[in-house]
DNA sequence: ATCAAGATTACCT
DNA sequence: GGTAATCTTGATA
């Protein structure tokens, strides 16, 4: 079972790493919300690093401004944006203040509150059993299934409801390597991670 | 003040 | 497999 205690939350130490260390790390990892008595939570099994200094990509690449103001924190905060005029996404700011580092989660295996999740996600029961393989298999959906948004940007993971608790991390034979999907600037980095045969990963 | 682009998703064929 | 929906942000004037 998930010990969602505050015992095995990751710290600070973690998180101030470069940004493609952290992104592996983070595969296997548990994301726990809490809100009061309920608690979300899911496995992380698929991110991409984005890197301010190198990687155009990121939108911390041409310097701080009010919406990615948040990437210039040191590791362990929380940074959700909002794009396409529908969606949040939500990532892991990584490595030394002002580098502008994070990690995107774009994928979750859930574990704890899937019922709550479903109804963040769709406001229904599923249709269908394999409906829940479309549950939390992008960055949008993670957030909707979350109820993560604005508000959140800017949590401290190592000190707030919204953290990652620590768990074995996965074999190297296990995690897959990749491009990262929808960008169009620095598209040919191999900066996503995802676990191999994973049933919940994005399409 | 105006404009174009975007770390996506859902729905249609 | 293709594409419309939708709106915030940041850049330019």
């Amino acid at each position: 079972m998930i010990d969602t205690t505050q015992n095995l939350v990751l710290t600070r130490k973690f998180f101030i790493r470069p940004v493609l260390v952290v992104a592996k790390d983070l595969l296997g990892k548990v994301l726990i919300k809490k809100d009061g008595n309920r608690v979300l939570a899911a496995r992380i099994i698929e991110v991409e690093a984005y890197d301010g200094k190198v990687d155009k990509a990121s939108h911390s690449f041409n310097g701080k401004t009010k919406r990615n103001e948040v990437m210039f924190n040191e590791g362990g905060y929380f940074y959700v944006y909002f794009t396409y005029g529908a969606h949040f996404c939500c990532n892991v700011v990584t490595g030394k203040r002002n580098n502008g580092e994070a990690v995107l989660i774009r994928a979750v295996e859930p574990l704890l509150g899937i019922n709550k999740m479903i109804e963040n996600r769709f406001g229904r029961e599923l249709k269908s059993e394999k409906e829940i393989y479309n549950l939390t298999s992008g960055p949008g959906k993670v957030c909707k299934a979350f109820g993560f948004n604005k508000e959140h940007s800017g949590l401290d993971l190592t000190n707030s409801s919204v953290f990652i608790v620590n768990q074995p991390k996965l074999k190297n034979n296990m995690i897959g390597v990749s491009k990262r999907i929808g960008i169009t600037k620095s598209a040919s980095l191999p900066w996503r991670f995802f676990e191999i045969g994973n049933p919940y990963l994005s399409k």
